[in-house]
DNA sequence: CCAACCAGATTTTTT
DNA sequence: ATCTGGTTGG
C-alpha cells in the first residue's frame, strides 16, 4: 500500500485551536484528559514531561507506541503546539502508519494535520526538496535505491579502469554508505578510511560519484539526511527556522539511529552545545569528530537568535523525546549506534530519563527468561522487566538431531497447538537466518499448513516494479540515464551492450543525457538498420508517452506505457511459474498510483514510501528473521536454530566480537520478548550449511537462561534427541555450566536419557545414534526435492495469503497425470493421489507432496 | 544478441 | 547446494 499524506491536506484539528479540546476540559473536571486514563505512572510521567529532553526507556511490551502517540495527543490538546510544529520521525513506514492509525483513533481527522509525522528519510527527503538548490539538485530529483546506486559506481569504475572483479562496486557502495551513515561528506572521510578501496581512489571515488548524482539530479538515501545537515549548517537561517517551527520532537526507536540520524536530530532539536575538544565523547569516534561542525553552527545560531528580527523570538526548542530500548538495538551492523541512547543524557543535558518497566505482554516465565538472558550483556542502560501476569508455561528448550527433525517437530507442535482451538495468526517461527526457512516452508507445504513469509524482497524492489518505474523514470525525467539505461532493451529490442556503449560514448562526448544521444543517434547511420529502427521507435514512443502525459490521467498513462512497449506481453508470454505474479504486481501498482495526484508526485515519493502491504488476513503461520520480527508480537512464538554458529552468528562474533555477541543477544532478547503465552526454543545436533551437513553444539544463549524458567523437552519430531549421539558433546548438558537448579521433570528425564541413550529405541547410545543415522540418511535422500524447492525462493511470486489451503479431508477432485499448476512450484503432472495430498512432478521444481487445495488445474 | 556454462559468495534490512 | 553474475561460444 502506498500512503502519503498532502500537507495541503491539513483538517480536522484548526490549527489556532487545541486538538481534542473537548475533551480536555470535560476530563479536567475529574483526574485529567481522558486518554490518560489507563496510563501507569511511568507511562504518565512520559506523557506529561513536555519541557526539557526526554528519553523513555521503553522496554519490550511497555506500551512504547501508546506513549508516543499519547504524548503527541497531550501536545495538542494542552494546546502546547499545532499539529504542524511537531516532529515525530519513526524509520520504517509502517511505524510511522500505525502511529498515525492510532492517533487518528484518539484525535479523529486530526492525524491528517500531522505533516511532519514521518521516517527520518521521508522527512529529510522532504526538507531537501525545499532546498533542493542549496545541494545543486532540482526539487523533482530521483532517489535511486540501492540497485541504482550500485549501478552508477560500477560505470564510474570502469570509467576509473578500476578492475572491479578486486573492488567490487557493492563494496564501495556499502563503503559510502557507512560513511553517509556517519555524516561524512567526501571531504570529511578520514584520509585512511578514504585510502582502503581501490589503492586509495575510494575517497576520490565517493566525490566523483556525488557529483554524478547531481548531474542526474538524483540523491541517495543517505543524502535525504547527509545533505540536510549540509544545509543546515551551511545556512544557519534555514536551520533556525525548522528549529522554531518545530515545537516538539519525538523519535521512535532510538536505539536504531546512526550518526547522521543523530545530527541531524541535534540541530533541529537545537541542544546546547558541548564543548569541541577532541575527548567530548570518549571512545565514540577516532577519527576527526564529524560532530564539531555541527556543534559550533548550533552554537551559532542559538547564541544568535535575534540575527532575524523579522522572526518571533522564540526560543530554541529543546523539547525532544526519544523513545527507545537498548536491549532491542539490532541494527549496529548497518550503522545504528547503540552509543546514541547511551549516551542520551550527555548528548542532551538535563535530560529526564523515565524506565517504562512494566511488561504487557508475556506471562512470568518468559519475561524472566528474556531478562535473565539480557542482564549477561555488559553495556546497557538497565531496566527490570516485570509482570502482574501470571508465571504462565514454562520457555521450553528442545533438542533435535538435525534441522528437519526440528522443522518435524514445530510443524506438529503448531498442529496440536491448533487443535487447542488457537489461531494460526497467533503463532510465528523467528529464524536467525532466512535460509533456515526453506526448511520449514517445506514442511509446511507437505502438511498442508498455511504460512505466509514476512520480509524478504520489498514490493518496488522486485525487478519488474522497478522497471515499470524506470518507464516512468523516463517520462518524467529524459535525464534520469539510469533508469533509460534499465530499460533501453527490456523487453528485448536487440539494444544490447554495443547499443548502449556507443550512447554512452555520444552523450560523453555532447554532454547530453542519453536519451537525447539516443535521439541523435538515430538520424546518423552508426548504428545496424536494425538496432537503428528499434532505438527510433523508442525514442518515438517515449515522445508520444510525454506528450500524452498532459491529456492523459497518470494511471491510464502507466497502463499505456506498460501495454504499448510490449511489456506486459512480456510477462503474458513467459510461461515460468511466478509470471502471474509479475502481472499482478504490475496491476498493483498501477492501482496505487491513484493516491497520488500526478505522475510527479508518485514518483518523488514512491522510492520512500512504497512497501508491502501487511498482506490477506488469512489464518496462517508466520515465518519471518528475527530482525523483521521486532516490534511485533504472537501468543506462541517458536525459536529454533539456537545453535552456536548460527545463533550467535559465527560471523557477527568474528567480526564485531563482544559488540557482536551483545547484538546476538539482543536479538535472542527480542525474540523471546515477542511471545505473550509461550515461547519454544530448539537447537539442532546436525544442520547443513551450504549444502554440507555439520554437527553443532548448542548456543552459549541456551546456558544464560535461568533454569528455574526453562523445561527441558524431548522432541515431539518422533524421535529422540538423547543418545551419546551429538547431545553427549554439548555443553548444554553441562551441569556445571547449565546450573545446578535444574529439577524440572523434562531435565531430569533429559538426564536419564543422557546416560541411558536415546529415549524412544531404549538401546544404549550407539544403538540411539544408528537410529538416528538412518533417519538422517532417508531424509536426505529428500535432498533434489529441497534443492528445487529454492528455486522459487527468488520468484516474487509470493504474494502473501495466496498459499492458503481452501479445505481438507475431501478426497482430491484431481486425477492422476492431471496438468497442474502451483503458485510456487509452477507447472506440474500429478503421478500420485492419496487421500487430498498429491505428488506432482514439477517440470522445474522436480516432485513433490502437495497438498490438493494448493494446486490448481492448469 | 542470446544461450549455456563457470566461478564466487552465501546474516540480519530500511529507506 | 544453489543462486548470481559474468564470460564464453554459437
Amino acid at each position: 500500500m502506498i500512503r502519503m499524506t498532502e500537507p495541503s491536506k491539513i483538517t480536522g484539528v484548526p490549527d489556532h485551536q487545541p486538538a481534542a479540546g473537548g475533551i480536555a476540559a470535560r476530563a479536567r473536571a475529574s483526574v485529567g484528559p481522558k486518554y490518560l486514563t489507563g496510563l501507569n505512572p511511568e507511562q504518565r510521567d512520559a506523557v506529561e514531561t513536555l519541557d526539557g529532553p526526554v528519553l523513555v526507556l521503553a522496554g519490550a511490551g511497555t506500551g512504547k507506541t501508546r506513549v508516543l502517540t499519547t504524548r503527541i495527543a497531550h501536545i495538542l490538546s494542552q494546546g502546547r503546539a499545532r499539529p504542524s510544529e511537531i516532529l515525530s520521525v519513526t524509520f520504517t513506514n509502517k511505524a510511522a502508519r500505525e502511529m498515525k492509525h492510532r492517533l487518528g483513533q484518539m484525535l479523529g481527522q486530526a492525524v491528517e494535520g500531522m505533516p511532519w509525522l514521518g521516517t527520518f528519510h521521508s522527512i529529510g527527503g522532504r526538507i531537501l526538496r525545499t532546498h533542493a538548490e542549496l545541494a545543486q539538485l532540482k526539487s523533482n530529483f530521483t532517489v535511486l535505491d540501492t540497485d541504482d546506486q550500485v549501478r552508477l559506481l560500477k560505470q564510474l569504475l570502469q570509467a576509473d579502469n578500476i578492475d572491479d572483479k578486486r573492488w567490487p562496486a557493492r563494496m564501495l557502495a556499502g563503503l559510502i554508505d557507512g560513511w553517509k551513515n556517519r555524516g561524512l561528506t567526501p571531504s570529511q572521510v578520514p584520509a585512511g578510511e578514504a585510502a582502503v578501496f581501490a589503492n586509495g581512489k575510494g575517497g576520490k571515488l565517493y566525490a566523483s560519484y556525488q557529483e554524478r548524482l547531481k548531474i542526474l539530479n538524483a540523491a541517495d538515501f543517505g543524502d535525504l539526511l547527509l545533505e540536510d545537515i549540509r544545509i543546515f549548517r551551511e545556512h544557519p537561517d534555514i536551520l533556525r527556522q525548522y528549529q522554531q517551527r518545530f515545537k516538539y520532537i519525538l523519535v521512535d526507536e532510538y536505539q536504531d539511529t546512526n550518526v547522521a540520524q543523530y545530527l541531524w536530530l541535534r540541530l533541529l532539536s537545537q541542544a546546547p552545545a558541548k564543548p569541541a575538544s577532541p575527548t567530548v565523547i570518549p571512545g565514540r569516534l577516532e577519527e576527526p569528530n564529524p560532530e564539531s561542525g555541527d556543534e559550533s553552527s548550533a552554537r551559532d545560531s542559538g547564541s544568535a537568535p535575534s540575527a532575524h528580527p523579522g522572526m518571533t523570538a522564540v526560543g530554541p526548542t529543546k523539547n525532544i523525546c526519544c523513545v527507545g530500548d537498548d536491549d532491542q538495538s539490532i541494527y549496529g551492523w548497518r550503522g545504528a549506534e547503540v552509543d546514541n541512547i547511551l549516551r542520551f543524557d550527555h548528548d542532551f543535558p538535563g535530560a529526564k530519563v523515565i524506565r517504562l518497566e512494566r511488561n504487557y505482554r508475556s506471562t512470568g516465565h518468559i519475561l524472566a527468561a528474556a531478562s535473565h538472558l539480557i542482564a549477561h550483556n555488559e553495556g546497557r542502560l538497565g531496566k527490570t522487566l516485570r509482570t502482574e501476569d501470571q508465571d504462565g508455561e514454562k520457555v521450553t528448550v528442545t533438542g533435535s538431531w538435525d534441522s528437519e527433525e526440528e522443522a518435524r517437530g514445530i510443524g506438529e507442535e503448531i498442529e496440536q497447538i491448533q487443535r487447542q482451538g488457537e489461531k494460526l495468526n497467533e503463532i510465528a517461527i523467528l529464524v536467525r537466518a532466512s535460509y533456515q526457512m526453506r526448511e520449514f516452508e517445506d514442511r509446511f507445504v507437505t502438511l498442508g499448513l498455511p504460512y505466509r513469509v514476512i520480509g524478504g524482497p520489498r514490493f518496488y524492489e522486485r525487478a519488474e516494479i522497478r522497471d515499470a518505474l524506470a518507464y516512468l523514470r523516463v517520462i518524467n525525467s529524459p535525464a534520469d540515464d539510469l533508469a533509460f539505461e534499465r530499460i533501453v532493451n527490456v523487453p528485448k529490442r536487440g539494444l544490447g551492450d554495443a547499443t548502449v556503449q556507443m550512447l554512452h560514448d555520444h552523450a560523453r562526448k555532447r554532454r547530453i543525457p542519453l536519451f537525447e544521444a539516443a535521439r541523435a543517434v538515430v538520424e546518423t547511420d552508426e548504428l545496424k538498420p536494425k538496432a537503428r529502427g528499434s532505438l527510433r521507435d523508442v525514442v518515438a514512443q517515449f515522445d508520444r508517452w510525454r506528450a500524452q502525459r498532459e491529456v492523459t490521467a497518470h494511471t491510464d498513462l502507466a497502463q499505456i506505457v506498460l501495454d504499448e512497449s510490449g511489456y506486459t506481453e512480456m510477462w503474458q508470454k513467459d510461461r515460468s511459474a511466478d509470471a502471474a505474479g509479475r502481472l499482478e504486481n504490475l496491476k498493483e501498482l498501477v492501482r496505487s498510483m491513484e493516491e497520488f495526484e500526478n505522475l510527479q508526485g508518485f514518483l518523488e515519493h514512491i522510492s520512500l514510501v512504497m512497501d508491502r502491504d501487511s498482506g490477506a488476513d488469512e489464518d496462517a503461520v508466520s515465518l519471518m528473521t528475527l530482525h523483521s520480527a521486532k516490534g511485533l508480537e504472537f501468543d506462541n512464538v517458536f525459536l529454533p536454530g539456537w545453535e552456536e554458529g548460527l545463533f550467535p552468528s559465527q560471523r557477527t562474533l568474528d567480526e564485531q566480537g563482544r559488540a557482536g555477541l551483545e547484538e546476538e543477544r539482543r536479538l535472542g532478547h527480542v525474540g523471546l520478548t515477542r511471545a505473550r503465552r509461550r515461547a519454544k526454543i530448539y537447537f539442532a545436533t546436525n544442520r547443513r550449511i551450504h549444502g554440507t551437513w555439520s554437527t553443532t553444539i548448542p548456543s552459549r544463549f541456551l546456558d544464560e537462561l535461568p533454569a528455574a524458567n526453562v523445561e527441558i523437552t524431548e522432541s515431539k519430531g518422533g524421535s529422540a534427541w538423547g543418545g551419546t549421539g551429538g547431545y553427549g558433546a554439548s555443553r548444554f548438558d553441562d551441569m556445571e555450566a547449565f546450573g545446578s537448579t535444574y529439577s524440572t521433570p523434562g531435565w531430569q528425564r533429559a538426564q536419564a536419557n543422557r546416560n541411558k541413550g536415546g529415549s524412544r529405541n531404549g538401546g544404549g547410545g550407539r544403538g540411539g545414534f544408528e537410529e538416528e543415522a538412518s533417519n538422517f540418511s532417508s531424509s536426505s535422500s529428500s535432498g533434489p526435492d529441497f534443492g528445487s524447492f529454492s528455486s522459487r525462493r527468488r520468484g516474487p511470486l509470493t504474494i502473501e495469503g495466496e498459499l492458503v489451503a481452501k479445505s481438507t479431508g475431501t478426497t482430491s477432485e484431481f486425477s492422476l497425470s492431471d496438468r497442474v499448476f502451483h503458485q510456487k512450484f509452477g507447472y506440474g503432472r500429478v503421478t500420485r493421489i492419496d487421500g487430498n495430498k498429491l505428488t506432482i512432478a514439477f517440470d522445474k521444481a522436480g516432485e513433490k507432496k502437495v497438498v490438493d487445495s494448493f494446486v490448481q488445474r492448469a
